[in-house]
DNA sequence: TCTACTCACACGTTTGAATGGT
DNA sequence: AACCATTCAAACGTGTGAGTAG
């Protein structure tokens, strides 16, 4: 376990260090962490304390390849964003523990602006130069193994490697918008499923920020050292290693850069480089298994009620009878909703879809659009053990420290601002399971055939990792861990995404996975946070976008999605 | 002239279909 | 027929540098 020392952080020298917007608590003592939770009930604001589910839970986030942040972050780490979109590097993966084995979750990313400035290159160094340009309408992106078991997002480090970020505004391909020369830092959201055996739970919300993985978005690199960093470790730029020798184009030219005996461009930002206690690579064993989904559909605010497609993961829900069952690459979903949508517009997006529909579940209009996040939740499906209980948080009673990423000894405590957070901020869910689960809910998701794990790359494999495999000592072949418990991950990815595959013969039982908290690497720990109210609306708005898909689905039938992609199955 | 941005390009990686062997 | 390993080509991800717009 690697614990970060924020004291002894290098300072890096830029403007703007402090962070006003973020409302990030990355650094904040377990005990004072404080979760956001939805529900019905509790207008007197209080916790419920014994009833809350997820958050009650000592859910604890943490930010992997934190060496690899580190040094990006020690000199101003940049994202290139591009009309078509582009991934990010380092991709921010995390780890997640204290969650409810069985209980489902969705995991959703998004990008935040850092604070109220632009930046511009100059010469050297970024510089400040005026004032933010107005913030895009937030869009989420929902890990595409959404929903799914806390298990196994607890199994191994959460990737989000096909978030892609662009400046095009108008990109409706699943792209997360950002503006040039801002900053922004990425954000976790764990979202439970309500449990459709307690009505009366929503289930709960937690946010997590990551200061230390926060960029300034750009259309060009403008600092050569990132523009270094990124070729020596991302490997689709091997072709640039080698000072961009390996190319064609420029094998003519003599490289001025110094080279090692591999004939690699050494690294000159060492002086910079100050990370604590972090671990060694060889240490660093963690392997992330890649999602297989892609990413091409998003759901802006104004197409919410244009027949957008959700996320099929949801639309199978929301509508069995019309989802074209499992396939291999799976869309997935990224939201994007405008914080200033307002009634008039949610009232037209309502009628449209009770009006389209023919369907009225909803006994109104309003009372679709004040289901928000958990009425998306309700629609996903619900492990059978989940017995979450209803709970309700005071948000006025919870911290608000704010510690900047780049600077931590700035420090401070800071009440949150009149002007974003109420003095007591309740959401109120309305539940939508009106009927038992379905019977079929009782059989465990386990024994579902089990599907073949898509292949592994050995690029998703960090260089320790394939190091430890090619240097494993005979003895440990008999034994191969590593090995199982990327199986087992695969298993329970491939038990969300339907029995298509081909069957394994002996499915790991429940028991057999591995708890996140087993885990030996647990770098930079993130308590739960709570967010202004105007932030958690803007989720909440999103996936009150998506409730209004929900509309169409008969919630007395809601199966689960093992069960559904099972009944496709049998139909061919 | 300067800055921010777009685009085509070359190179490397990933992915999945096709093929052949057991 | 089923399974597995290998091969291959297309698709994709990457930074570069020339060109463009304001």
């Amino acid at each position: 376990m690697v614990m970060y020392l924020p004291e002894e952080r290098p300072v890096l020298d830029l403007p703007y260090q402090m962070n006003h917007l973020a409302n990030n608590y990355g650094y904040y003592p377990q005990d004072c962490k404080e979760p956001i939770c939805r529900t019905q009930h509790g207008l007197n604001g209080r916790m419920n304390s014994p009833e809350a589910e997820l958050t009650s839970l000592p859910v604890h986030v943490s930010l992997q390849d934190r060496e690899l942040w580190d040094k990006f972050s020690n000199i101003g780490t940049e994202m290139l964003i591009t009309k078509s979109g582009r991934r990010m590097f380092p991709s921010c993966k995390v780890t997640v523990t204290g969650m409810n084995p069985k209980v489902k979750y969705v995991v959703i990313m998004d990008m935040v602006p850092f604070d109220n400035h632009k930046y511009k290159w100059s010469k050297d160094r970024w510089e400040g130069n005026g004032s933010t340009d107005p913030h895009l309408p937030n869009r989420f992106f929902i890990h595409p193994d959404s929903p799914a078991p806390g298990e196994k997002w607890m199994q191994y480090p959460i990737s989000f490697h096909k978030l892609k970020l662009t400046n095009n505004t108008l990109n409706s391909n699943g792209l997360v918008v950002l503006h040039s020369m801002h900053k922004y830092q990425p954000r976790l959201h764990i979202v439970q499923s309500p449990d459709p055996c307690n009505p009366h739970n929503p289930g709960g919300y937690l946010r997590f920020t990551f200061p230390e993985a926060a960029f300034i978005a750009v259309t060009a690199y403008q600092n050569q050292e990132i523009t270094k960093l990124k070729i020596d470790n991302n490997p689709f730029a091997k072709g640039f290693r080698d000072n961009g020798l390996n190319r064609k184009r420029f094998r003519d030219n003599d490289s001025q850069e110094t080279q090692d005996s591999d004939g690699q461009a050494k690294q000159d930002f060492t002086p910079n480089e100050h990370v604590v206690g972090q671990p060694q690579k060889d240490e660093d064993v963690d392997v992330t298994v890649s999602s297989s989904v892609d990413c091409s559909r998003f759901l802006s605010s104004s197409e919410v009620a244009s027949s957008v497609t959700p996320n099929p993961f949801i639309s199978a829900f929301i509508n069995p009878s019309t989802a074209g069952g499992p396939s291999p690459h799976q869309n997935h979903t990224i939201l994007s909703l405008n914080n200033s949508l307002n009634n008039s517009h949610l009232n037209r997006l309502d009628s449209f879809v009770l009006q389209n529909n023919g369907f009225n579940f909803f006994p109104s209009p309003r009372e679709a659009r004040s289901s928000s996040l958990h009425s998306l939740c309700a629609a996903l499906p619900v492990a059978q053990s989940s017995c979450v209980q209803t709970s309700t948080v005071d948000l006025s009673r919870l911290p608000s420290q704010i510690s900047s990423p780049l600077n931590p000894q700035q420090h401070h405590h800071h009440s949150s601002p009149a002007s974003q957070t109420p003095g007591r901020s309740i959401i109120q869910l309305q539940p939508y399971f009106r009927t038992p689960p379905h019977p079929s809910r009782q059989c465990p998701d386990m024994e579902l055939p089990l599907p073949l794990p898509p292949k592994l790359s050995r690029m998703q494999l960090p260089e320790s990792a394939l190091r430890n495999l090619e240097m494993t000592p005979v003895s440990d072949y008999v034994n191969p861990r590593p090995l199982t418990d990327i199986l087992n991950r695969i298993h329970f990815r491939a038990l969300a995404s339907g029995p298509s595959g081909k069957v394994l013969q002996n499915p790991p039982q429940p028991e057999q996975y591995l708890r996140g908290s087993d885990r030996e690497l647990r770098p930079q720990i993130y308590p739960a946070v709570h967010e202004y109210i105007d932030q958690q609306f803007t989720l909440n708005s999103m996936l009150n976008s998506q409730t209004e898909h929900r509309s169409q689905m008969d919630y007395a039938n809601a199966k689960s999605l093992t069960e559904y992609y099972c009944e496709q199955q049998t139909r061919k």
